[in-house]
DNA sequence: GTAATATGCATAG
DNA sequence: TATGCCTATTACC
């Protein structure tokens, strides 16, 4: 399930098993067999994500731009040997496949994303003129989000999850940072002072990171720490190398905050961790630790 | 086994 | 505010 880390890790996955080499593309489903014809044979040239979008660039400047919404998957997957060289059509398939991309090595099947869809270069600019800054680019301007958050009234909860103020925070990671930091999920933006705002994007920036080399949303300050220190030690890169989506089971224990964690004692305080709808999603936060100062 | 839920968001009403 | 996407996991018989 993505939030930013997700698809940025994603973008890798691609670029390890295909860059700049030819790939076949179909849709077994049919629904985007028009795009896939276009892709087929074409040299894939380069992913990246930006938030929660993926963008891969074909040569013949054509673009393909993927949403996963909710429920989209898209593993990456070595191709056993025998099954190698075969026309990708004649590859297995199980399930509602809306893109495959196989290369000489690997398959990647695009299964129920929001968005599948081939793009100018021209629509690519607009498309991200429209996001916010994401952490885990290093061009991002953290005062292009303050500028929203300082001047609305919406509560700081809703602004994190708005794409157009930080792009690829998501449900997770907006609970969690805001209960780091100790803020009123519903304090509206403007009562945010900037130092608060800039704290939780050096969080951001730190914690997103982890997220795309673990595959795995990390919160809590001891394995934070501890996968700091297997990164530094160079003891992470069998993470990253790992170009398939194969779930490999957490690497570190699976545990959070607040996330999931409605009416259990709050780890820091004991009051009871309270939920409810926030921006169409479940807000988790502790009443106590996160009132309003 | 079957149903509910979800790390998201566009679109219809 | 409600629905669709149509997968994967978890919760609940």
């Amino acid at each position: 399930m993505p939030e930013g880390h997700t698809i940025h890790a994603l973008a890798g996955r691609l670029n390890r098993a295909f860059a700049q080499e030819q790939v076949r593309a179909s849709s077994p489903q049919g629904r985007f067999a028009g795009g896939a014809q276009i892709l087929d044979r074409r040299v894939l040239v380069e992913a990246g994500a930006w938030g929660k979008n993926l963008f891969v660039e074909f040569d013949g400047d054509v673009w393909l731009h993927v949403h996963l919404g909710l429920i989209g998957v898209f593993p990456v997957v070595p191709l056993p040997v025998d099954l190698r060289g075969l026309d990708p059509s004649e590859l297995p398939t199980s399930g509602a496949v809306r893109l495959r991309i196989a290369g000489h090595g690997h398959v990647a099947d695009l299964r129920g994303p929001m968005t599948c869809a081939l793009v100018a270069p021209g629509e690519i600019a607009a498309l991200t003129g429209r996001l916010g800054p994401d952490p885990l680019r290093p061009d991002a301007d953290p005062d292009l989000g303050w500028a929203k958050v300082s001047r609305s009234a919406r509560p700081v909860a809703e602004l994190l999850m708005d794409q157009a103020v930080v792009a690829g925070v998501g449900n997770v990671y907006r609970c969690e940072v805001l209960f780091r930091h100790r803020v009123d999920p519903m304090r509206p933006g403007k009562e945010i002072r900037r130092s608060t705002w800039r704290a939780i994007w050096d969080d951001l920036v730190r914690l997103l990171p982890l997220g795309v080399i673990y595959h795995q949303i990390l919160t809590m300050d001891d394995q934070i720490e501890a996968a700091e220190a297997e990164i530094a030690a160079g003891e992470a890169l069998r993470h990253t190398a790992d170009l398939t989506g194969e779930r490999l089971g957490d690497h570190f224990e699976r545990r959070f905050f607040l996330y999931k964690r409605t009416g259990e004692p709050c780890l820091v305080c004991g009051s009871k961790v309270r939920a409810k709808p926030l921006a169409g999603r479940t807000l988790y936060w502790c009443g106590r630790c996160q009132r309003r100062r």
